[in-house]
Formats: C-alpha cells, sequence, structure tokens
DNA sequence: AAAGCTATTGTGCAAGTGTATAGTTTGGCT
DNA sequence: AGCCAAACTATACACTTGCACAATAGCTTT
C-alpha cells in the first residue's frame, strides 16, 4: 500500500553537496532567481526537497555556497592559464591570465547571466557581500602579485592602483562580450583587452616592429 | 457599514503609469526582484493591486516597462552631462565625461543594483536584449566620437577598438564602485579611471612634470 | 442635474513558496 | 546476522504570490 516508497543510493556528503549546488547553478543561468526553487534543484539533482534542508541550513545558504563555487571555480581557471604558461615569463603570465578570462569558457553568457543575477543580491545581503569581496579580492590580489613580478620597479601603492585599473578593463569587457557576444568579431575582446592591458601597464604594444 | 470605502482621486493615464513604474524601480533598488510584488507595488504607489492589472497586462510586462524607463533615463543623463561640459578641449571633453561616469551620481549603488538586475533578464528576453543593446551603442559611440575629435590622426577601426576598451574600463571600475564603495578611496576610482584612458588612449599622464 | 463611462477598489482564490518534522531506508560496523 | 547513526523520503503547514471579478466612486458629457 504505502510501499511506493521511493528508493535511494547513499551518496558521499561532497558529491551531494556538488551535486545540489550544481544543479542550483544550472536552474539559475537557465531561469534566472525565479527559477530555482527548492523543489526544482531537488528535482534536477534527483532528489526530494526535503534534503536540501539535510545539507544546508537554509535555502539563501545554498545560493550563497553556488555563487561562492562559481567565482571561485573562474579565477581557478584564469589561474590554471597562467601557470599553463610554462614560460618563466612574467609578461607571459600575466597576458594569459588575462586572455584566459576574456575568452570561453570563462567568458560566457551563462557566466555572465548567473554573475549578474546574483550580484543583484550582494547588495543588500552581508554575507553574499561578503562572498563577493572575498573572489573579488583574491582575482585582483592575484592581478597585483602578477603586476608585482614584472620587470621594472613598482611600487605598492601603484601596483594597487594598476591591478584595480586592469581588473576594471577585464571586467567591464568580460561582461559585454558575455552579454552581447554578437556585437563582437571572434578574439576581438580579448586582443582589445591585452592591448588595453599593456598600455596601462607601460608594456609594449605587440604589433611593434 | 460597507461605506469605509477608500477615496480615491482618478490620476491621468500617463500619470498613473508612470508613478506604478517608479515605485516598482524603487522597491526594485532598495530589495531587490523579491521585494517589488505587486501588492507593495501599489502600495508605494498609493493606490491598490488590482489597478495594476488595469495599466499593465501582467506584472512582467510592469517589469519590463520600468527597466526600459531606467535605461533610457540614465543615458540621457549621461549625453546630457556630455553636452553641458563647454570646453572646447577635446581632451578636457573625453575626460569630464570619464570623470562624470565614475562618481556620485552616475556611479551609485542603487543604480548598479537596478542595472544588474536588468542585465540578468536581457538573456532571455528579446525586447529587453534590444534596449540593451541600443543604450550600450549609445553610449560607447558618444565616446568614439569624442575619441576621433581629439588631436592627431586616428583611423576609425582603431578609434573602434579604442573606445570599446574606454567603455569597458568604465563599466567595469563603475560597477565595482557601486558594488563595493567602501573598498576604494573617495576619488579613487575617478583618478585610476582617468589614468587608464588616458593610458589608452596614449594621452600624457597628468602628473607629467 | 442626470446619465454614462471607466478608473479604482475590495475580496477571494488557486498555485507555489520555504521550512519543519516525523517516519523509513541504507550501508558500514561489530 | 543484527544494530544504529544518519542519509533520505514524505507529508504537512503557514505564508505569499499574481491574478480574476464584481461592485463602486469619480469625472465628463449632455
Amino acid at each position: 500500500m504505502s510501499g511506493d516508497r521511493r528508493k535511494f543510493r547513499r551518496e558521499g556528503e561532497e558529491r551531494r553537496r556538488e551535486a545540489l549546488i550544481g544543479a542550483a547553478l544550472e536552474l539559475f543561468a537557465e531561469g534566472g532567481e525565479a527559477a530555482a526553487t527548492v523543489r526544482a534543484i531537488a528535482d534536477r539533482a534527483g532528489v526530494t526537497p526535503g534534503l536540501i534542508r539535510h545539507y544546508f541550513a537554509t535555502k539563501e545558504d545554498l545560493v550563497r555556497q553556488s555563487y561562492a563555487a562559481v567565482m571561485t571555480r573562474m579565477t581557478e581557471e584564469s589561474e590554471a592559464a597562467a601557470d599553463a604558461d610554462a614560460d618563466n615569463d612574467p609578461v607571459g603570465r600575466l597576458l594569459a591570465f588575462v586572455a584566459t578570462s576574456l575568452r570561453p569558457p570563462v567568458m560566457d553568457a551563462l557566466r555572465v547571466g548567473l554573475w549578474a543575477g546574483f550580484l543583484h543580491q550582494v547588495q543588500r545581503n552581508p554575507e553574499m557581500r561578503a562572498v563577493h569581496e572575498a573572489t573579488y579580492l583574491a582575482y585582483r590580489n592575484r592581478l597585483q602579485e602578477m603586476i608585482l613580478a614584472l620587470p621594472g620597479q613598482v611600487d605598492p601603492a601603484r601596483a594597487r592602483a594598476l591591478a584595480i585599473a586592469c581588473n576594471g578593463v577585464i571586467d567591464g569587457l568580460w561582461m559585454e562580450g558575455g552579454v552581447l557576444p554578437e556585437a563582437f568579431a571572434p578574439g576581438e575582446l580579448e586582443s582589445i583587452g591585452l592591448s588595453a592591458v599593456r598600455a596601462i601597464l607601460g608594456l609594449p604594444s605587440k604589433d611593434a616592429t
């Protein structure tokens, strides 16, 4: 009678958390805040809604962790690209870092949409704001380290300003490319971003003879 | 008994529409999408919820029209600010334009929040996308005209790239300043933005002796 | 001054929301 | 084999949401 209770497998805590976060991000990217209901998330993750409460104190908690996951993943991807640049050339590392941020899969419509949706929450939710501040500073500080590693002397105060400026260009172009992809030629934003960063940092331009 | 029906005044169709849109924007800016319920909007506008249905086919309709109103208003303000700068010096005009974008009231937390929410809808709604594209291009083209007016030759293709780059820095810094105001010293972003634009355009730096 | 049009109100409803909580199943441990 | 913590399900609740609809009050016109 009541025997048609759903079968289930016990997953590791880590994997279930990630699955739930992944499902939330998918729904958020597809249909915005409204689409990411507790029931829809559970459904997408192949689980019943109650389980969400088992892993996350509240829905807001899940949303916050999802945001943190997305942002850190993006920084890590750019960082990996910089490290993959096996040259020990500091200039090459920095430019690889910038270029990666301005092409897929980092520069992507879904990610920008995700980011915009979250950004909207950052303003009034202190915990979300903390996550935003942390991820933003992580990215910018990475940039600053790379700037300090460049040949030639740069005093710290100036390095901070330069990092903020470079971060600004990257963010701006990343966002515009994500929102209006067809408004730019393939590779155009990447090339523009690299030139701009070079100009800001006073590096010689690529097409110099 | 049933005589305590609320008194009201009949407003013109135009004024009521604007009042409702205004109320929606206020709530959206303050508390995000979640705060802008039909009831709250009606309340703020000094009206009962049913009336919203009288002026807008659906809530989504109201939201879309609100966003369109905000975006057009922002562009108009920027344009007006640029025109108000009566100097005949092209460099001064351009830098004033940039600086204005990076300080209040243009760089403002509420506006950035509003804009983020708008951006989030741009991806799924073709009409919103059209509004966004138009306002973005209007701003960027304005920038491009000013770049072409600078002393020295700039070929059009390069002017486009420079305008995109400058627009990127401005957007990025504007957004970061709006989201994390206390992370920057007063005037810091304005000064960083001006230096960055100068560097990108190859203009002499301000603090040159 | 009476009538008529419609802007505005008030009430109600079905659907969907996050969350609480009690009960059931699972897989590892002894 | 048997037990037990906890991973998981199921159900229910209190609330909120957008929307429909009939009644009414304010203008405009005659």
